[in-house]
DNA sequence: TCATCAGATTAGTATAAACTAAACATGTTC
DNA sequence: GAACATGTTTAGTTTATACTAATCTGATGA
């Protein structure tokens, strides 16, 4: 419950523990992480991130290929990681224990990431019962820094027929989010792919148990990350 | 249950927050906070300070008279309340809700109140009931600003058999003062009122938790401000 | 092949906050 | 009342982070 983490070095500013998770965020599947996209997620301009990529990866954090963009190095990997971590696990307890709602409760998060210690942190994780999924879904990485890998389908693409566990929504926005959840399209629920129209048309689902069904149009659907589910098989919604 | 306190402005700064709340705590009883006293309390050097006090005088929050001190104004005692607020429910909310000690709150509390929002700091309140005092028993300033100013009684006059908290010594003499702090009397100390000898004589009293006698005249006595805590009170921890 | 353009980088500036070294006030001591 | 000690302020520098304006690169299309 402590000290898995080891670091050496001064502690990271809040600027820098923001530029790595954008980055994490950014370059999720393993390829480059652009400055221009850098600088529209923590919205700043472009010669700030420039700045910024220089003194990270001096500092060894990440690895620049000029007008290509960056990696994070391991160690900049773990440092994202452990942020994330925070992220969730704060997430997680605001919505459990002091009854924020889903469209809320990132802000408050993102603030609190850079200011709670590891302590706080592992003692919320313990309240929380050490979960393994934040409220959208998302693996919580462990304190040691490993993070469950999901292979998603969006339900864009999903085939229809077949019953999927929704996962992740990939989006902060608030609007969108509280349209999703008055829709009862949050993490965990169960779902059947009934119909989709062609021409990037909408797909038509069931919810399940209840089986009321709901139209979600492509640009929705291709926020909503699902995994399938043996059809006859119990919803495992671990949360 | 909300915006009872109305700020124009950009928001402060995080050094600026602390600033002020040095201010009050020094300048508690409606004197002069003193450069020197500022800059050993937030541990920056005295030209740190003096350059941060033209800045927070120009704004309005503090008035300054060179040579002399700095007293917040009104605008500024409503943010450093604001903050001692937001302190003193955080300590609390972490001693009841995370098994938080003693030892360890305080730094926590100190990071945390400049990251937290109003909204957090008020559902907070609501898991705690509205509580009036934090875990060492000071008083908790309300949402609008209001704060219950413990009144102090000399030590001359402190009632047998209860127990206190050392808050001010009301001398700038050197010698007392330096006498005061080898019998261990300074300000933050708990102690136990003993015994009282009639016709002014001197007040015995006992060190907490060491147990420590010290008999203290009557004119140093009347110099000591005492504000009483509960008996079954926790150790001591300044603030 | 080369002109063009989007995107990336460099150059130079600003602000908040700290520092050290030096100059300045105030009050105490002889 | 002059000299000194103490504490305060000014001057000048540093670091982190942002900005705008100007320049450079690499890919694309005529």
């Amino acid at each position: 419950m402590h000290a898995l983490m080891k670091d050496a070095g001064p502690p990271l500013t809040r600027s820098v523990e923001d530029y790595l998770k954008a980055i994490y965020h950014l370059s999720n599947q393993g390829g480059f992480a652009a400055t221009s996209d850098i600088a529209a997620m923590l919205e700043v301009a472009p010669p700030s991130v420039s700045g910024m990529v220089k003194r990270l990866s001096e500092t060894g954090l990440i690895e620049h290929v000029p007008y290509r963009g960056v990696q994070l190095t391991a160690q900049g990997r773990r440092a994202a990681l452990r942020m994330i971590r925070r992220h969730r696990i704060l997430e997680l307890y605001l919505t459990q224990h002091l009854g924020y709602d889903w469209g809320g409760v990132h802000a408050e998060a993102e603030q609190l990431e850079h200011a709670v210690s590891d302590d706080l942190i592992e003692r919320m994780a313990s309240a929380l019962g050490h979960p393994q999924y934040d409220p959208h879904g998302d693996p919580i990485p462990t304190a040691a820094g490993e993070i469950e890998e999901a292979e998603l389908v969006s339900l864009a693409e999903a085939p229809v027929g077949l019953k999927f566990e929704l996962r992740q929504v990939g989006t902060q926005d608030a609007a969108r989010l509280h349209y999703l959840a008055e829709q009862g399209l949050t993490p965990g629920v169960l779902l059947m792919v009934n119909e989709r129209q062609p021409f990037n048309g909408p797909t038509t689902i069931a919810l399940v148990p209840s089986g009321d069904p709901r139209v979600v149009g492509r640009e929705l659907a291709q926020l909503l990350w699902c995994r399938e589910v043996p059809v006859e098989g119990y919803g495992a919604a671990a949360r």
